[in-house]
DNA sequence: CATGAATGAGTTTTCATTCAT
DNA sequence: TATGAATGAAAACTCATTCAT
């Protein structure tokens, strides 16, 4: 049994056990100890690693968004023109490891909490800027800045929408309905852009 | 100095200073103190009228439905025409007390909490099936029950993801942008409805 | 039994158990357990009418330096002539609650706890001037200004050292051996100033 | 690199550092961890070398305790008749290292300890008879022994009176005006004795 | 009706110390 | 010789809740 260089295996432990506590319980209000415990370890070595609660729970933030990130960059690098790539960010925003139940909670109980650090209201405004920045950057290719941007804006809070109803379990949400959903949205938006602009001349 | 039918008073006064803690610090772990504080009554006297904290921030939850559902009501009443009607559901959820950054941040507080207490929860798909409900009732008159039903559930949606990128204060979203935002979409939504239909029987 | 207006009741009883604690364990890192078991109440309580534990050390240290100014103006009230002045300050310094092993271990442990407490550091520079002072008011009848102002350092410092070293128990110093050292020490310095003074103008 | 003969190396720099740490924060209450920071070494090797903190601590105090000892030594060495030799005791107890912010502090932290460690208290016993001793083996050269001890007992308490103001920093107490201080009250006391007994033999 | 008094249970955090390597 | 890993124990502090008045 190696004992040393276990410093990356026990932050990456205690982080995995701290989206799970966070996931089951619904909130950040999960204490240290659940969140060790579930890590196998002690409490204090949880401090060792991380200084503080609130330094370990930013990390765990972090960490979500960098496991979204690269699956949106992945993602982008294989769709093929622009409104596949809109496709793209939308199939990631609603697959796999985001929509686990766990991680979802812990994304909305993040949300909270942004109200009162600023370390996580800085994270989660970066990934509210990339989603906006991402959809837009492929909708200009479709349709007029402005428009895209708005488009996008709509197209984002849907995505952050049907996250939360999902979350709170009201309706019958699979990964399949959200996305069809957001997609909808998207066609229809771009649809009416169209047919607005056929128009415009016209008259 | 009457000292009796005092009860509905201090409920009200607790809920309100309830909404108002909670909103200002973003979630519901605030304290009964300070909730008392905020009522101007000791923490003794929460407890009496209230029995438990929990029970408390049940009934404040239940007034900010109330409160909302109030003025669904008297907004759907001066509607005209089922166009008009979920522009007043619309309007209504983005409208004053609903809006102001102290409710905004109550309510994304109690989403959190369903996660953990089934009244909060319980109260809460109330909440999402009426709205959804109240969108499907005027829009199956503007299009097939089935597709209502769908463009309702996106609506809904999104109504909710302007309210919490609105928490987080990320983008501007003003009132009207939220309402121009979501009007949009009902818009686009079933005009590509009445292009497909135009298309179906053609095809 | 009175169950309203425990406050400055429990208050007294608290600080009292702060100077026994400390007294008995010779440092100001007591608990709090500690503390509140000696007024017999919980921990809870001491936090309830303190704040903290700093806040509670600085108003026990404050309570020994009013106990300690409060002699000293009684002694300074009943003395007659400067010479007799000097004296009460002395002996107050010396007596009673000041001597006793408790408050001299307690004296002591502020006096360390200066060096990190800005606000024991004030209270104590305080207690070190007023002692000055009252040394140099009463020495400024007998000899000059000047002269007044060094014998009183020198006093005041061997009273301080006459403290730890008795604080200490390595010398078998009893309240009056200190007083009489003190004295002495007093008195030999005025002496050496009148020959002094003598033979200036004789030179 | 040498492997072996590295303990008095990491003994003395575990020492050096404890001062160091004790000097700066005014408080034995440091941890093995800062001090072994200071020192370049892990908190293990201090426990290693050392055996528990009590016992690192208290090695600290007697290596205080060892360069007072070894400077009063050589100073006595170079002084010339018994006054000479009491004012060598007086200008070691503030020199150099001993009136250094850091030691001075370390040392009223020490004092502060011995109420509790039986290690350490014996350690500053053995250096307040030490001192005491030194100064009445010079001052019975001078006048008679029961005075000498008296006159002895009096600036052994004037210097540790001088060393704690310092460490509070209330009167601006240089080395310079510690050292006045010190040999006029000598000299007043001296002084005094002689025409007492001048008197004697007249009255 | 209303509150000051009081606390038990729980949470974060710190730290001396141990141990396997 | 030296250390990274790990923890038990304890401390400060918080807070919902109870109770006597």
């Amino acid at each position: 049994m190696p004992k040393v260089g276990m410093e990356p295996v026990r932050r990456k432990a205690l982080v995995d056990a701290a989206i799970s506590a966070i996931g089951d319980q619904g909130t950040l209000a999960v204490t240290m100890s659940d969140i060790a415990r579930r890590a196998g370890v002690s409490p204090a070595l949880a401090h060792h690693y991380f200084g503080s609660k609130d330094q370990l729970l930013t990390e765990t933030m972090r960490s979500l968004l960098r496991d979204l990130r690269r699956d949106t960059v992945s993602a982008l690098a294989e769709a093929d023109g622009p409104r596949a790539r809109v496709s793209a960010i939308i199939r990631v925003s609603f697959h796999a490891g985001q929509f686990a139940p766990e991680t979802v909670a812990a994304w909305l109980a993040f949300y909270t909490e942004a109200q009162r650090s600023e370390a996580v209201r800085r994270l989660l405004v970066l990934y509210a800027r990339r989603l906006h920045s991402n959809l837009t950057a492929s909708l200009s290719q479709l349709c007029p800045k402005t428009e895209a941007s708005r488009i996008a804006e709509a197209t984002a809070a849907l995505i952050d929408g049907l996250y939360i109803r999902r979350a709170l379990g009201a309706a019958p949400l699979t990964t399949e309905r959200s996305i069809a959903l957001a997609e909808d949205a998207v066609d229809a938006a771009l649809a009416r852009l169209a047919t607005q602009q056929g128009k415009g001349p016209a008259a």
